[in-house]
RNA sequence: CCUCCCGUAGUUCAAUGGAUAGAACAGCGCUCUUCUAAGGCGUUAAUGAGGGUUCGAUUCCUUCCGGGAGGACCA
């Protein structure tokens, strides 16, 4: 409708010989101020020397004979404000009720074929809830452009060498761990090693030495370890992707990228990389003066990340010939993405035309940032244990059965730490107050996931009262939920376009606010006529919800 | 020292250069003989400071103040 709109401006322009200038239409943030808004009159105005409610008015002499629209009106300054009628209102609910789970979907990346990496964690290490976070952020991405019609593909990459590794199978071998079958025992041992790496010289030396083992596989022992020890971790982190709701498609592994990244880089010493006190380096800041250098082939003649990068984008490439390659990280590697990317640019400019960095901020808590390193992290499978203990308690006084009473604690506390996560801008750290996230009021995933069950409970009496959905009896005045309801499509579209699942969360929790006060104020199965259109309404926002919340990946369970 | 990101109610967050800067939590006061009160209704409260661009600035530019991240052989 917004490009509807945007022509007949264009025409009414033409027609008052108005010349033609950039303006917008969309609908403003008060709905109150229409379904949509142009501001095309106060960017006249100035050129024109003309007030411009005098140029809005003119502008609406010249919009005549749209059934879809009640009415246009000129409001100050001079926006013009145009309201969906309610005929075409309800044409729209009674697409939501054709369309149910397909309603909202849209075309802009249509037949694009997109590949978006997201989670990485590095096996040996713990999944902790930078993990959960870039997990969060990447599965709903991924699901919003898939709603564009894109083919996704969602991968995954790790690092299974460098030092790390060598930390954790030094660790566990010093720590004498018997059972290398367990993921607990294994951070541990990675704890354990990455201390002593920092404070015992020998230590160090060690690990270095077997790192190098561990890199060209010569010592079975320690090779069995390893495999031992990678194989845990994969599966470990496949449980928890199963909670999350993430499935992957690939699995790029640090040990394939090296080999063809050192390839590359040796391949362009001279004309893009230089050698330099032993290491082989590339001097970004000769591009860009905001960038800097960076070190991509070690003394050792080691690849660094940097090296491994350019072999990754080549190898997703040859996997799945990608439209566009989204790299999902932590936002602290943002400055050293971009010196990557300038180096992809030079090496294959064809993929890093192709690529979009994104990153997202830290999930914190209140004592400082979390890291591996300083022993302070956090893993998610805690963070959620914590949140299903708390909430277990206020799901006891509803008794449940401890198995439904099970499913409704996990669903609800994904939902709760998901929603936080989402609910703020890409980009900004998340900081993670225990109190407020166990609460389950007001703005939070668990509110989202109580007005769909509630919806859908209306729904279930009515089908035991027989009453069913109908547009028979339309009421005088229709309410703010159809407007809303009708601008979830564009929504979706925009959080898209723009990277930003927290657009449809601000939403989603309007939307839900507003079917609770409907609900609060109407008896739905009432005793008068109006029950059937009530509930076709019902239906409309549930399905609007449940749209929202898959894309979301917020799980609802029956009850709660 | 340099680069990037960020400063919005007491707190945690929103806001496509637009209209009266939205929520939620905390506080105060209401609200279940009706489909789930994890709900609804009311109420107090904010753009770090100064310049500039603009018809219009939380948003763009600039200076300062404050916070965070990064800056050669880890990622």
């Amino acid at each position: 409708m917004m490009s509807e709109i945007k022509k007949f401006i264009s025409q009414a322009l033409t027609i008052l010989n108005f010349t033609s200038v950039d303006f917008t239409v969309s609908p403003p943030a008060d709905l109150n101020h229409g379904d949509y808004s142009t501001n095309v009159a106060l960017i006249l105005a100035k050129i024109n020397h003309r007030p411009a409610k005098e140029i809005a008015e003119k502008i609406v002499k010249q919009i005549f004979n749209v059934n879809w629209l009640s009415r246009v009106e000129v409001a100050d300054p001079g926006f013009i404000n145009f309201y969906l009628s309610t005929d075409f209102l309800l044409e729209n609910l009674r697409a939501i009720l054709k369309q149910e789970s397909a309603y909202g979907r849209g075309r802009a990346r249509q037949g694009q074929k997109i590949i978006i990496e997201y989670t990485d964690p590095n096996p040996f290490k713990e999944f902790h809830i930078g993990h959960l976070m870039s997990n969060t952020i990447g599965e709903t991405i991924a699901r919003l452009i898939e709603f564009q019609g894109a083919t996704i593909k969602r991968a995954c990459y790790q690092g299974d060498v460098g030092l790390h590794v060598a930390k954790a199978i030094w660790g566990s071998q010093k720590l004498k761990i018997k059972s290398v079958g367990e993921i607990k025992n294994w951070g541990q041992a990675y704890t354990f090693g990455a201390e002593k790496y920092e404070a015992d010289t020998i230590a160090k030396q060690e690990i270095n030495g077997l790192n190098r083992k561990i890199y060209d596989r010569s010592d079975s022992a320690v090779n069995q370890l390893y495999d031992q020890g990678r194989r845990v971790s994969l599966d470990y982190f496949e449980m928890i992707y199963q909670r999350l709701g993430t499935k992957f498609d690939y699995y790029f592994f640090e040990s394939e990228t090296s080999g063809l990244g050192k390839k590359l880089v040796e391949e362009n010493i001279g004309q893009i990389f230089e050698r330099n006190d032993g290491a082989v380096i590339f001097r970004a800041e000769k591009y860009d003066p905001q960038l800097h250098t960076r070190v991509f082939l070690t003394k050792e003649n080691l690849p660094t990340y940097e090296a491994k990068e350019l072999g990754l984008a080549k190898i997703k490439f040859d996997r799945f010939a990608y439209d566009q390659s989204i790299v999902l990280t932590g936002n602290e590697v943002n400055d050293y993405f971009a010196v990557v990317l300038k180096a992809l640019t030079l090496v294959f400019p064809e993929l890093a035309a192709k690529t979009v960095h994104l990153g997202h901020g830290m999930l914190r808590l209140p004592s400082g940032k979390m890291s591996s390193r300083t022993g302070t992290v956090i893993a998610a499978e805690n963070l959620l244990a914590e949140i299903k203990t708390t909430m277990s308690e206020k799901i006891a006084a509803r008794n449940f059965k401890p198995e439904e009473g099970d499913k409704i604690t996990e669903a609800v506390a994904v939902a709760a730490i998901k929603y936080s996560i989402l609910k703020q801008a890409l980009g900004r750290d998340v900081i993670f107050d225990f109190a407020k996230s166990l609460s389950f009021e007001g703005d939070a995933g668990p509110y989202l996931q109580y007005t769909l069950i509630r919806a859908r409970a209306v729904l279930n009496q009515a089908v035991v009262e027989n009453i069913s959905a109908d547009f028979k009896q339309i009421p005088d005045e229709i309410t703010e939920l159809e407007h809303q309801l009708f601008h979830f499509p564009e929504v979706a579209a925009r959080a898209a376009r723009l990277y930003a699942p927290n657009l449809l969360v601000t939403y989603l929790t309007e939307l839900a606010a507003t079917f609770n006060h409907y609900y609060a104020t109407k008896q739905i199965i009432g005793p008068d006529t109006g029950a059937p259109y009530r509930l076709a309404l019902t239906q409309a926002a549930a399905t609007v919800l449940a749209n929202g919340l898959e894309l979301l990946a917020i799980p609802v369970p029956e009850r709660m």
